[in-house]
RNA sequence: GGAGAGGUUCCCGAGUGGCCAAAGGGAGCAGACUGUAAAUCUGCCGCGAAAGCUUCGAAGGUUCGAAUCCUUCCCUCUCCA
């Protein structure tokens, strides 16, 4: 396989479009160094593995050796996508902006190569337009074109209302790959009329339009619905490295090759290696190690990733006792000892006492290493390592007090 | 404007004066099993160590006792005009 024929098949990985197959490979083959494009909203990020897919493939065309351009969409942040149900967005301060930039830069690099990367925001050339300009651009493209758009015809046909300058948010995101002279965008597939967008204006401005790149939306934990951090399955780039672990070795077996396609960097042999050996009947279980370390080796370093199995919070040997085991003290007022079912609570070992009192009473109790009677006092003033359940400890300290 | 239905614990949904912290299902959590998976089974599932405390759209009232009865208010839905 050529090097160009290579390259495209790894672009392709995991891909829900790709508009034109035949321009990229063009594109490709001229050895020109090539713009891909991507914009995130400046809202405050709080980045997950579901929007790395995005950063993934935009690293990988780094890895070919292209410039990645990171667009922070602050313009088009006044406006709200009009996608989906979200209400209207409140406009975000300049400050807000810079403080959000700074925080998705600190996550953004852990994958991207900052010396591959143009951090742009589209306030450069939309803050400088005119009003003239704007109407200009507005002129560019027919009401009847945006009315083709899914959620626009929908809520048209619903009689529900579409504010004018919802139909300005194509248009500017799609005027920015103008501005940037992009040879590729990447988007989700909800953004697919956006980019689109974006090589019509282009052919307007003579530029060869660019081509279009969908991801698909990355599934949450639980397999089914889409990963977000308000449905709780998802794993953030900000988690530990033991609780990345726990989340990743404890998903759906389904859920394997896709997190492999869309989130790894990993060659597309590789991934066929690991496929066979499955196939052979290899435990899916060590896949899944594998692509947990390999997933935060990336964000929190190869050592944290060998040892993110000993975390608080997983599975361990018997006996064994969690490197990152966290020390709490809790007070007590009264005689003799603390109840063991409130120190619990108070630990945050279990979620309420009716939870203290079910482990207990099945005797999954264990302190300093013995199963504990569910009516036992602990005494004040000395540490005991108190285990909950199959993968909960902590080391505590009962203190006399109120 | 007229006629009707309804708001119950995360969701769906029973419950019409005491046995109701409130059936059942789903979700969730924990345990067994396993591969730290799935499926299955079991337990928990308002808060609290306990005593006890706080819930059934809101506020009042009747009663020894109310999610259940009465009054007012708020909200949602269906049909007619």
């Amino acid at each position: 396989m050529s090097d160009v024929a290579q390259a495209f098949e790894l672009i392709k990985r995991g891909t829900d479009e790709i508009l034109l197959e035949q321009t990229l490979l063009d594109k490709l083959q001229s050895g020109k160094k090539l713009r891909i494009k991507a914009g995130f909203d400046p809202t405050a990020p709080d980045l997950h593995l579901g929007h790395s897919v995005l950063l993934t493939k935009l690293r990988q065309f780094q890895d070919l050796g292209h410039t990645v351009i990171f667009l922070i969409g602050d313009f088009t942040g006044m406006i709200g996508d009009p996608t989906g149900k979200s209400a209207t967005r409140p406009p975000l301060t300049t400050e807000q902006v810079k403080t959000n930039a700074e925080t998705y830069k600190e996550q953004v690099f852990k994958i991207l190569d900052a010396d591959k990367t143009e951090l742009r925001f589209n306030s450069e050339w939309f803050g400088a337009m005119s009003a003239g300009d704007m109407i200009k651009l507005a002129s560019q493209s027919t009401v009847a074109r945006m009315l083709e758009r899914d959620d626009f015809e929908k809520r048209y046909n619903a009689n529900q209302s579409i504010a004018i300058h919802e139909f300005l948010y194509p248009l500017v995101q799609g005027y920015d790959s103008v501005a940037l002279e992009a040879d590729v965008e990447l988007g989700g597939t909800d953004q697919k009329f956006n980019l689109l967008m974006g090589r019509e204006l282009q052919k307007h401005f003579g530029q060869p339009p660019q081509v279009v790149i969908t991801m698909p939306l990355l599934e949450g934990l639980d397999g089914v619905q889409k990963m977000s951090k308000s449905l709780n399955n998802y794993v953030g780039l900000e988690d530990s490295p033991g609780v990345m672990f726990n989340k990743l070795v404890s998903m759906p077996d389904a859920l394997i090759w896709k997190y492999f396609d869309l989130l790894s960097l990993k060659s597309n042999e590789e991934l066929d290696a690991l496929k066979q050996q499955v196939e052979e009947g290899a435990n899916p279980r060590d896949i899944k190690m594998e692509f947990a370390r390999e997933i935060i080796t990336r964000y929190h370093g190869a050592e944290a990733a060998t040892n993110a199995h000993k975390a608080n919070g997983n599975v361990l040997g018997d006996g064994e006792v969690p490197e990152d085991i966290a020390e709490v003290e809790v007070s007590f007022d009264g005689n003799g000892g603390a109840p063991i079912a409130y120190v619990l609570n108070r630990a945050g070992l279990v979620k309420n006492s009716a939870q203290a009192k079910d482990l207990l009473g099945n005797q999954r109790v264990k302190v300093d290493g013995e199963v504990i009677a569910k009516d036992a006092l602990l005494a004040f003033d000395r540490a005991y390592v108190i285990q909950a359940g199959k993968r909960n400890f902590a080391k505590v300290t009962v203190v006399s007090g109120a």
